[in-house]
RNA sequence: GCCCCCAUCGUCUAGUGGCCCAGGACGCCGCCCUUUCAAGGCGGUAACGGGGAUUCGAACUCCCCUGGGGGCACCA
C-alpha cells in the first residue's frame, strides 16, 4: 500500500513551494490509490504557532486537498522520539555533547578561516563516564548528537534524479536533542516516516542533502527497509532565479486567494511547475484530469521560475469556466466586503453577468463593478480620464446627444444604444469609436470598463443622467 | 571554502540516437472581430550554454568547462 505524507512546519503559512509539495503528494496518493496523510512537524516549539497549524490545513481545504489520515503534531509525539534517541545512546549510535552552540560556532568559524570544512568536530565523541559527569556538574547543556560514519559513501535512488551519493566524512554529526530536551527534524522525521509506514517521500530538492543523515537515522534504529525518494525541483523567483520569498511579491496562497485567484486555477498553475502531462494537449486541468495525468516519472529536474502572467491567464480561463451562479457565489464575499451597506445583490448579479468573459481575477471583477456604488455626491472622474475626455473631438455635442437619448429611450439594454443619435449627428462609426473612452469616463470613471450599455442600464437613467451631465457641465 | 543537484524559445515545457534546420502553452508583435478595455479568431517572433568524445547519425550517451540553484545549525 502506498502511503504519502506532507509534512509542513507551522512556521509560517502555506506557500507556493509547500503547496506544491503538498499537491504532487495528493495527486501521487489519489492517482495511485494510496494513503495520503499531514504530519504537523512542529518540533520547533518555539517557531511554531497554533495558528499556523490551522492556518495551513484551512489552505490546503481551499486548494481542493483532502488528507486521509492526520493532522498528526509531532509535537504530541515527544516521548516517541525521545525513547529512540534513548535506544540510539545505548547502542552507541549516538553520544551525549556538552558543547555549548557558542563553542561550536566559533570552531567551526574557525575551520573556515582555517580553509577546512564547517560542522561538528567531534569533540564529545569519546567523553568518559567521569568526564561527562565533570562538564554536567559545571552546569553545562547537554545535547544529544548522532554519529555518522567517517567513511565509505551513502547513496540512495532518487525517484526522479537517479542516484544520489557523498562522502560520509563530508557529513559531521549532528544533533537529534536539543538541550531543552526537544527532538530535532531529523529524528523525528526519521521515527515518524518508520512508524507510519511512509513508502514514497515527496520533497523540494532543499532536502535533498539531508536525506542521507535520515537515512542513517532509520537504518540506526532498526529499519530493514527504505521509502523511495522523490526530491522535487525548486520553484524561484523568474526575476531573480533565486528561491521565491517576499521580497519578491506574494508567495503566500493566502494572499493569492485574497487577490481573487481561483483554487482551481492555483492547484493547475502549481501542478504546471515542475511537471507536464505527457501530450501537448490542453494545458487547463482540472483537480481530476491532473490525478489522471499524473505520476512522478514526468516530473522535471531544473528549478521552474513561477510566472504570474501564466497565472493570470489561468485563473482567467477559470473564471470562464465557472457556471455565472458559481462566479457570483465566489465574487459575493470580496464585493460585500467591499461595498459594505452599498452591496446590492441584483446589481452584482448583473455586473458579474458582463464581467465573466473578461475578467483576470475576482478582485479585478471587484474593481470593474465599483462605479455602480458610488454615490452620486462622490462619484468623479478620475484625472487622468478627465484630459481624455476634453480631448475628444465635439465631446460638448456629443455629450449632449447621449444625454438626450438617455433622456428618452425605452429603459433596456438594447435601446441604450446611444451609438444612432451620435450618427445623426454626423459622426462616421470611428468617430463613434473614438467618442467610446470619453462616454466611459463620464459614466464610469475611467476610459475603460464594462461594456457601456449594461452599465448605463445597470446604473438607472437618472444615476446615468447624473454623471453624464455633471460631465458635460465639467467641460471648459 | 567544501558537497549535492541542475542546464531546450523571455517563462513553463515536449523531446530518452534518425520522425527535430526542435513541437505545445503563457508572454510579446501584427491582423481580424469589436461598445472602451478585455475576451475570442488567425498569423508571426523566439531555444538545444561552450568544447571534446562515442556513432553512419546526437537536443537526446560520456567527459571537461562555464553558468545557475541548493545544502553544510541546538530551523525544517
Amino acid at each position: 500500500m502506498i502511503r504519502v505524507r506532507f509534512s509542513p512546519a507551522p512556521t509560517g503559512s502555506l506557500h507556493i513551494g509547500s503547496a506544491r509539495t503538498a499537491l504532487f503528494n495528493w495527486l501521487y496518493a489519489r492517482h495511485h490509490g494510496g494513503v495520503f496523510l499531514l504530519r504537523i512537524e512542529d518540533t520547533d516549539v518555539a517557531r511554531s504557532r497554533d495558528e499556523w497549524v490551522v492556518g495551513i490545513q484551512e489552505t490546503l481545504r481551499w486548494l481542493g486537498i483532502d488528507w486521509d489520515e492526520g493532522p498528526i503534531l509531532q509535537s504530541s509525539r515527544f516521548p516517541v522520539y525521545l525513547a529512540a534517541a534513548d535506544r540510539l545512546l545505548a547502542q552507541g549510535d549516538a553520544y551525549e555533547c556538552y558543547c555549548t552552540e557558542e563553542e561550536v560556532r566559533e570552531r567551526n568559524d574557525a575551520a573556515v578561516a582555517a580553509g577546512r570544512a564547517p560542522g561538528y568536530d567531534g569533540r564529545c565523541r569519546a567523553l568518559t563516564p567521569d568526564e561527562r559527569v565533570a562538564l554536567a556538574a559545571e552546569g553545562r547543556p547537554r545535547t544529544i548528537r548522532f554519529r555518522t560514519p567517517d567513511h565509505g559513501v551513502s547513496s540512495f535512488t532518487d525517484l526522479i534524479r537517479g542516484e544520489v551519493r557523498v562522502d560520509w566524512s563530508l557529513i559531521p554529526d549532528f544533533v537529534i536533542v536539543r538541550s531543552d530536551g526537544a527532538p530535532i527534524f531529523f529524528l523525528a522525521n526519521a521515527v515518524d516516516d518508520l512508524e507510519m509506514g511512509i513508502t514514497q517521500v515527496i520533497r523540494g530538492e532543499d532536502l535533498i542533502d539531508s536525506t542521507h543523515r535520515v537515512l542513517a537515522l532509520r537504518a540506526a534504529l532498526g529499519a530493514t527497509d527504505v521509502p523511495e525518494y522523490a526530491h522535487l525541483p525548486l520553484i524561484v523567483d523568474v526575476e531573480s532565479r533565486a528561491k521565491l520569498s517576499k521580497r519578491h511579491g506574494a508567495v503566500a496562497l493566502e494572499d493569492f486567494r485574497d487577490d481573487g485567484y481561483l483554487p482551481e486555477a492555483l492547484m493547475n498553475y502549481i501542478a504546471l511547475l515542475g511537471w507536464a502531462p505527457a501530450d501537448d494537449g490542453d494545458e487547463v486541468l482540472d483537480a481530476d484530469a491532473l490525478v489522471a495525468a499524473f505520476d512522478l516519472d514526468r516530473v522535471t529536474h531544473a528549478a521552474a521560475g513561477f510566472d504570474r502572467a501564466k497565472l493570470d491567464w489561468l485563473n482567467g480561463e477559470w473564471i470562464r469556466r465557472l457556471t455565472r451562479e458559481e462566479l457570483i457565489a465566489r465574487v459575493e464575499p470580496l464585493a460585500r466586503a467591499r461595498f459594505g451597506d452599498a452591496y446590492d445583490a441584483a446589481v452584482v448579479d448583473g455586473a458579474v453577468g458582463i464581467a465573466q468573459e473578461r475578467a483576470v481575477t475576482l478582485e479585478q471583477i471587484v474593481d470593474q463593478m465599483a462605479f455602480l456604488f458610488v454615490d452620486e455626491a462622490d462619484f468623479r472622474i478620475a484625472p487622468d480620464s478627465q484630459a481624455v475626455v476634453e480631448r475628444t473631438d465635439r465631446i460638448g455635442e456629443v455629450l449632449d446627444a447621449v444625454i438626450t437619448h438617455v433622456e428618452l429611450c425605452d429603459w433596456t439594454v438594447d435601446a441604450v444604444d446611444f451609438r444612432a443619435a451620435l450618427t445623426a449627428l454626423g459622426l462616421s462609426k470611428k468617430e463613434i469609436r473614438g467618442a467610446m473612452p470619453a462616454l466611459y469616463a463620464a459614466v464610469e470613471g475611467l476610459p475603460r470598463g464594462l461594456p457601456l450599455f449594461d452599465s448605463m442600464h445597470l446604473l438607472g437613467r437618472n444615476r446615468t443622467l447624473a454623471r453624464l451631465r455633471a460631465a458635460r457641465n465639467r467641460l471648459p
